[in-house]
DNA sequence: CGACAAATTCCATATTACGAAATATTCTTT
DNA sequence: AAAGAATATTTCGTAATATGGAATTTGTCG
């Protein structure tokens, strides 16, 4: 732990939380001597991040701050509540997951828990793409999605509309989970489910098996009403 | 200037710019050699501000940034906007200025070019209230503010509907200025405008005379144009 | 498997952050 | 106006620790 740095950010939070701040209440607050605050808010000061308004008023925030917030999307807020969950499962039943959210024309995978898992049986596959079309994330996307923006999506795939698909697609709905579309040969299968908040998918999960190890009835009879429930969780927790 | 938290302050800059940032990326662009980049990037880890991807993604940031920003307040950002414009105002002729917001049932004063004036006459104002109906601040506020909000201030405040009262607003409002309300023995007079985005007043700027200096006309004559010409460029710059 | 590239650890050293005490400044009281 | 109280700031000897080149590990790819 480099101290300055920690004690910098002490400082930051505790400004954050009023508009401004005196040197001995910011020295109260997080417990370093005035000294260290005066010093470490100058540094500040230079660096930009703060001002000082007067002496009585003491410090406070400038909106530099604020650009350090402006990268974070909203995806990475998915992935910072959805990993606590999705280690638990995977704690719990052994299998890896991966957190997907759609992109262009595929799936982009934000989170696994495949280094957590005993059966890994894949690199980590971070920010890679998974199809949208054949994968358990993507089908189980596209079948909780609004019918408006599935259209949209397979219209730029160019998929044509076909009878069969949306027929999966209700299936899917109403089983609650999706499963990877094979290749006979396949050893890895998914099953996928949506983080839903209403209408929207917000991202969609999916766990990885071996085949071998059990038919999709099974897997969809063992672990599906646990997949969902964790759906559901990370979406109450997403809204705060 | 404290080389660690300067450095990871432009590290995390580095982050906020890409959803996530690999070692020798951020050690290019920030110019830190590559282990000083991983120990500083465990350390922000360890404090909560970024997390680790994966050994091909990197680290990025986490929402934890977001609550540094979320105490910054819309007047902060305003002050920071107006501050050099109304530096350059007292530079160029001398008074000092005021900047002002409306608050629960007074004026306060956000930020001063007090201490910048060779004409400073009182002590820094920061944080101290003003009269809403008296004040130069006040009056600017009130004759430029919505319909809708002048009558829930003055309604706030136990003022009556007084015709004086609005035939002076409808002056100020053609003036384009207003001026402080004193008792005759008042040394130092205010003129005042507001810092408008449309309808909506983000703040008001007084500045401040001594009463034998000249009168309310000729204040209006001489400062009255250039004091508007501010706000307006204020308003704009707050407006990005 | 072997070789390349990237990340990470090590560690001797110089740097510098530290904070108690002293001093300066501003506010309050009489 | 002057003393007293409260708060902010500077000083400075010292202990603590951030530093980065070199060595090592880890992962990738042909």
């Amino acid at each position: 732990m480099i101290e300055p740095v920690a004690r910098s950010f002490a400082l930051l939070e505790a400004l954050s939380r009023r508009p401004s701040g005196t040197i001995s209440t910011l020295a109260d607050e997080t417990g370093l001597p005035p000294p260290t605050v005066v010093r470490l808010l100058k540094n500040l000061a230079e660096l930009g991040y703060a001002t000082r308004v007067s002496r009585d008023a003491g410090y406070r925030l400038t909106d530099k701050v604020l650009g350090l917030a402006q990268g974070i999307r909203f995806v990475d807020r998915l992935v910072d509540v959805a990993a606590p969950h999705m280690s638990r499962f995977t704690r719990k039943y052994g299998w890896p997951l991966y957190l997907g959210t759609i992109g262009d024309r595929a799936i982009t995978i934000r989170h696994s828990t495949a280094a957590e898992s005993p059966m890994s049986f894949e690199r980590a596959a971070l920010q890679k793409k998974s199809p949208i079309l054949s994968s358990a994330l993507g089908r189980a996307w596209l079948a909780f999605c609004s019918g408006e923006e599935r259209r949209a999506v397979l219209k730029h795939l160019g998929a044509k509309s076909d009878p069969a698909l949306a027929a999966a697609f209700a299936k899917i709905r109403r089983d609650g989970y999706s499963f990877t579309v094979l290749p006979r040969t396949g050893r890895l299968q998914g099953i996928g489910v949506a983080i839903r908040d209403g209408e929207r998918v917000m991202g969609c999960i999916s766990m990885r098996f071996i085949r071998s190890a059990m038919s999709e009835t099974e897997a969809g009879a063992r672990y599906g009403a646990a997949l969902n429930a964790m759906a559901d969780a990370i979406a109450v927790d997403a809204a705060r």
